[in-house]
DNA sequence: CATTCATAAGTAATCGATTACATATGAATG
DNA sequence: CATTCATATGTAATCGATTACTTATGAATG
């Protein structure tokens, strides 16, 4: 890195120009396999790296082989299989990823935004603010390439990756009714993510289905941190008549709840059950194992890279939504099916 | 960021040069009260985004605003403490940091330094792949600014962030030795690693202290991932007289020696105690709350930020070493003290 | 009043790659 | 044999910033 070998230097030892040496790096044109040899030659002896920074500043939109990835709350092992997933497929051509963590804080996201324009990004995969987040609103409109994964934004066709919030919120629901809970506490994220809201519509669906009554003191949101999900999970359980059981609607909540609740030196799924939303590689390392609502944070990275890579390609066709699966991981914390 | 504003840009729109818009934007040389005015009126109207890939291209080593910051497991929540660390000490002055995480897989190390090269980053921050890291070390050798955290090199002279592994790892030790444990398992990472090492120092510091012979049949070292750590586990559990009590030395470890605990029905601390080298901050979510040595990973990310700020001030300074403090967060994973 | 100097601002080279354009060669074509 | 064309390679401009160098001005100095 002291001092970095140049294109230049490899074309003097090579003895070829400048222009063939950048020719064998980017098989374009014609080069005769003599050329190609000595440069190839050239480039081994000396190590050559070229450099991605002069590369980025000559080169058009689109091909410049750098994503930004700017992502809500790395401290949320969802995101980071996301981030890991988003790198896997970036990397199989050749796309380096600068991966962001904006920690739920807009004035953070407005500085990586910008770090990432400087940096001369072909495009972004990004998870919004919020569903009215005007700065990344504002760029999918002047056409930047732009994929959300897991949050939606409103008012405005975008590429996107999402899972079936609906659906999984609906089987752990569904699950927790079979196991004989009526009373279900929900502890949703921030309101204005799409992704909440869809969560409590599957919430709803499935006690609609089983004609449990709606009581909506048990229903709250947050804002999808730690301080937020202990907060709502006290209010559940110093109520009257407390719920039997919680869905916890995101990974950091539901780490909160247990802790609320082992502290109060309650029994899962006796005293009270829980299921999450997320699944965490080490969600059997939680007493009891936790069950939970399993999204492919991995695969949904990788979509959402495959799907920018698309939207480069075609950058004015329509965009599309790629809706993944969840999985409901049953393990032990909402207890077993009495009614069999 | 369709098409960029330049520097050009706002010189024409301020009447003036592209030098002096540079100036402006670097605060140096001569400028009047005037010009400033009018620069600064430009660069707001046309939401100036100056290039960091322009900058970086033009710019001498040392000045180019950009760390890398290389991870050897972004799962593990402790290296994102790191990461957050290092980003806001290098965010105060204004440099941004590329985080890369090459998952403990040596290919990836030598791929992320490639990118990292060509990126023309200032200095590197990194935990390395082990002590004989042949790259790391021959970039040190070349006089390369970089901080190691976490994870020192061995025969080489470098800045370093570490925490007192051994005391840490000592303190553990002790506390289940005074909770009556006399058989202690050890867990260990990759034993190349010196953090692994020293933190079984500690362990037979801790031991002998308190003469305990040594059995080398409760001494193990895996690869630092959550299989080798069942593994290891289940072994120790296999043992005709096993252990009363294990030291998993990390994260993952813990993690994954849990999960073997729980699904052989046992309960901690009574059938198996467990204290873990890192804290996380869900430790009171595990049930019961984990036992563990807390690093200060912010704290180290910090530090190193500021360390490599330093190397680069002053190139040919001797290399220091930082070693912060571990508090052990006594919790329930041990048992209670019975000898009282 | 000539000289010096601090202040102010512009011109052009530069960083390391890519690329538009020019040029050269030899084989194929009519 | 003149023309065309595929192949092969080089020259110089370019991307957007910084910076070495030049030039100009007016106040201060002796």
């Amino acid at each position: 890195m002291k001092d970095s070998i140049t294109i230049q230097d490899v074309a003097k030892r090579a003895g070829v120009s400048s222009t063939t040496v950048s020719r064998v790096l980017n098989n374009s044109g014609y080069i005769s396999r003599n050329a190609r040899n000595k440069v190839e030659k050239a480039m081994k002896e000396l190590e050559y790296n070229p450099s991605r920074v002069a590369r980025r500043l000559r080169v058009a939109d689109g091909d410049r082989k750098l994503f930004g990835l700017l992502i809500a709350d790395i401290q949320n092992p969802f995101y980071v299989d996301v981030v890991r997933g988003v790198e896997e497929m970036a990397f199989t051509r050749d796309y380096a990823v600068y991966p962001c963590n904006f920690a739920q804080d807009r004035n953070r996201e407005k500085m990586y935004l910008d770090i990432l324009q400087s940096e001369a990004i072909d495009g972004l995969i990004v998870t919004p603010y919020h569903e009215e987040d005007e700065l990344v609103i504002s760029l999918v409109r002047e056409g930047f390439p732009i994929v959300c994964v897991d949050r939606n934004l409103g008012n405005v066709d975008v590429d996107v990756v999402v899972v079936d919030n609906e659906a999984g919120s609906y089987k752990a629901i569904k699950h927790l009714i079979q196991l004989g809970h009526q009373r279900i506490g929900f502890l949703g994220g921030l309101y204005s993510i799409p992704t909440s809201r869809h969560r409590k519509d599957g919430y709803l669906r499935a006690l609609e289905e089983h004609d449990i009554p709606i009581d909506e003191s048990l229903i709250e949101f947050g804002d999808s941190k730690y301080e937020s999900g202990k907060q709502m999970v006290q209010k559940f359980l110093d109520m009257d008549e407390p719920p039997t059981a919680l869905f916890t609607g995101n990974n950091v909540i539901t780490l909160a709840g247990l802790e609320v609740i082992h502290s109060r030196g309650l029994i899962i799924p006796d005293d009270i059950a829980i299921v999450g939303f997320d699944d965490m590689y080490w969600s059997n390392s939680l007493n009891p194992p936790l069950t939970a609502v399993a999204q492919p944070g991995y695969e949904i990275g990788r979509q959402a890279a495959r799907m920018l890579f698309e939207r480069l390609n075609e950058p004015n066709k329509p965009p599309r939504k790629i809706v993944l699966k969840t999985e409901l991981m049953i393990r032990k914390s909402c207890g077993s099916d009495v009614s069999k």
